[in-house]
DNA sequence: ATGCATGCAAAGAGTTTGCATATGT
DNA sequence: ACATATGCAAACTCTTTGCATGCAT
């Protein structure tokens, strides 16, 4: 059986408490600060159990990123800054793309990524 | 001035003609059959080159990909056989996202990426 | 002739893995 | 007690880069 360690605990609690999509390097240095023995190995095995077992969803892009809300929602990507930011309002309906790529294949999920300049990049 | 050497011509050739967006590895293996003694670091250069000048697109993902069609399309993964799939209709316009978004930022471009089984990979 | 591009090999990122040890159940 | 998880370091994959040489302009 899988076993809840400190390790685990603390990762998915930094993970559940932020919104900055935070890479695997960002998570390995929060956690650190907590757990300073942590070794960025267990890091990597720790979020990879999570995306296996969908406690966190893995955002494809130029690093890897985290997210520790599963829900349907998309991503900004600020071109300047590389800040990813949640769009919370649905845009596409699963169903809806289901019934339009039948015949491409089985869709299971999907994926916005909208790029520009974020608002605080903008300002500069 | 940049200057169009044989290697970019034949690697570019090999984008424009196929749909199956490669990685710079499978460029590197198709593009070796013409030219042998082409180097893996030339293919990331020219294909960092392009991606830099519009000429191809890059799709972010598990690996990172190439598309030397840099119209407004979107793409269907499959999550068995990791093979990538155009996906012709365009589903939202750059438009309405520019509006919808415009407090988070300046919208530039977007990225749709539709998951699920491939027909093939259904049928196996 | 000039300087950008190439091949090669080495170096860098990011990520995974083997192993002995530690620890949750 | 026992199996899973950890820390550490080595290994791997993907990508970039420095350097001497080649080649397009």
């Amino acid at each position: 059986m899988e076993r809840l360690t400190n390790q685990k605990q603390i990762i998915l609690d930094y993970l559940r408490n932020t919104k900055s999509h935070p890479t695997a390097e960002d998570v390995f240095q929060k956690v650190q600060k907590k757990l300073p023995r942590i070794s960025l190995g267990t890091v990597y095995r720790n979020l990879n159990q999570f995306v296996k077992k969908n406690t966190i969803r893995e955002l494809s892009g130029e690093t890897k990123r985290f997210d520790a809300d599963t829900s349907l929602h998309h991503h900004f990507i600020c071109q300047k800054c590389h800040r990813v930011i949640d769009l919370n309002s649905i845009i596409i309906s699963k169903k809806y793309l289901r019934e339009k790529f039948k015949n491409i294949g089985e869709v299971k999920d999907y994926e916005l990524f909208v790029y520009g300049i974020c608002k605080k990049c903008r300002k500069l």
